[in-house]
DNA sequence: TATGAATGAGGCTTCATTCAT
DNA sequence: AATGAATGAAGCCTCATTCAT
């Protein structure tokens, strides 16, 4: 992780420059990205980035670091109030859907980079994000198992990847400013990965 | 598309060449993958790719035509079958893992790259592709939700995004040599879809 | 030359600035030296230099060319008090060292860089002090080779060079608050230089 | 230290663009060099060299460690002979003007450079290279302050700071092609190190 | 006096590609 | 079929310098 050099949040001229970074990165991926396509794009030159910011990669850090945090942030607090596990799985996918209204690009550079980046020391925190996160979903998984509120055949590792990739990948083409808000997504994905697209 | 300068199918050096390469693009992506690194992991010089490709993207491109080629073979039989929206459901589903057998590599470079590649003119047939696989969706789901297999209420253009992600996901942690089988996977995908994880 | 904004002598901010400049050129070498990192260790940032100087170069100009001044104002009561060779030999290099003393990062400078620098007309100076140094020391080892101080077969050519050699690089390691002082390492040196180190 | 890829010895490609960048290290120093510069003068573009070398730096560290290690064959010849220990120290320099014939350009930039490389890890060879040379030195003097062949007075560690200075200095004035051979200027050396420029 | 932000030139390096052998 | 050597464009980054505040 790395801790922004100075103002307290998303404010200020290295924010602004760290959402244009993160658009870019989305569009294009991180790697077919160019420093310049990113200093173009924020109206400066491209070694005036430098000013701001120590590489390219580091970047791509903060902008993966913030994210994961405030991610985290909302599942704790799923997590601390012990719900029953279909409402905790309710809780889970909304909170998802929630944090990609904030941190939109972010969750498709994550999509598309983390298993690549997380080779590096310094992206760490994101094999340990994967990690936790598998945790928290099949340890919900299997709770709702042994409860029987979900069914008691489900494969927990097939059903984690499938809940998992279905609620990520939405990040690629889910736009907030859409006809639907991001809590009635989470509905009608819950619904359908709960209860099946079956009568 | 392109034509294989020589050789008829997946056969001799270029097969093994291509094949090498595909899975270099899968493990670190098409950007990332240099024609140094493909051409040490099948023990020539970079510049000797050159006497079987015009070029990286032309091996790109052969990757991915040859994957489409296939698959759009295997749809085309369910297709042309006329079977009832559960069973056509169940039949693409199929298909797709079992066509994940063959070319995995290839899959997740489609599920990776396709929307950049898409953008130049060679690749126009990715384009091409997506659309054919978003009609034959929507139409199987529509066909359902009318017949009353699928649920009455279901946002068909949700759905669909919903079971291309989940089917095609699947591809980037999938192994063929894991102790399930494709039509196992597959079986369990459309249980899940279907009928929800939910009791 | 350079001729200081304001300030009259090695007083003030500009001063202090100097010995800063002067301190990490002779560490890490004039080219290998960023103004910021000059700037980092005067407590100011890079672009705040610039109100006091024009430019690196000038930094080193006006560090250069104040030790210079000072080195032949010593050099030249040497030269007036018209001593005999061997004397007047002594009397050199003790000023020499004496010089290290108040000058020790410049004369780092100076044997490192000169050489470079004097290309630019800028530092002209420093090829015409090193004509005047060679026309010095070389009148001095030929006035004692006539006169029998020093050995008849000397090569004043190559013995000049030993000299000058021998008496500058001792600034790189030469330490003033080290046990001895510029007197007696002087000393040494002339002892040395004079009569070999063998019996 | 680095082993070259290929090829025995200096021959062939590498070794002529290696001359080549010894010759331009030594001229404008390292830092002041640029790989264009080096390209420019070998005749192929900048970009070319990393056909044949990883780095700016591992070229100079091919060049260095080239030069040492011919270096400490010769000397360790002379180690061996266990000669007493003025034959030894004319030895060591003879040997010394000796290499500089060969390596004139690696002198020059190990005279200028050495101190700041070997702050890096990949450098780290030049500290001890350094150390084994102060160490070979200061016995040879002590042997001979020991056995009466030197001053009984001489203060060995800054007797040994002035032999090495004096010597290697020499390497960057020092032109083999010049009226005098190695030979020659060592024993001029020799003999004014040993018996001083005075009568 | 000094800061914060930027410029613009240039440095090192990578890489797809070419081509004579 | 393949090698060895090179090209040329482009990428990331550094750094001296400028300037409004």
């Amino acid at each position: 992780m790395v801790t922004p050099k100075k103002n307290p949040a998303g404010t200020g001229r290295r924010a602004e420059l760290l959402a244009t970074a993160a658009e870019v990165f989305a569009e294009q991926g991180y790697n077919a990205t160019t420093v310049r396509t990113i200093a173009d794009r924020a109206g400066l030159l491209a070694g005036s980035l430098y000013y701001h910011f120590d590489s390219k990669e580091s970047m791509a850090d903060e902008i993966l670091s913030a994210f994961l945090t405030d991610l985290w942030q909302g599942y704790q607090r799923i997590e601390e109030a012990c719900l029953p596990p279909r409402e905790t799985f309710e809780g889970l996918v909304t909170e998802s859907f929630r944090q990609m209204e904030r941190h939109r690009p972010a969750v498709v550079i994550y999509q598309k980079e983390a298993r690549r980046l997380a080779a590096q020391e310094r992206f760490r925190y994101l094999s340990d994000s994967q990690e936790r996160f598998q945790k928290l979903w099949t340890r919900t998984l299997e709770r709702g198992v042994a409860d029987g509120s979900f069914r008691r055949e489900l494969d927990v590792p097939v059903a984690y990847r499938f809940v998992r990739d279905t609620v990520w990948m939405a990040a690629v083409w889910f736009r907030p400013q859409g006809r639907k808000s991001a809590a009635q997504i989470a509905e009608q994905y819950t619904s359908m990965v709960l209860d099946g697209i079956a009568t």
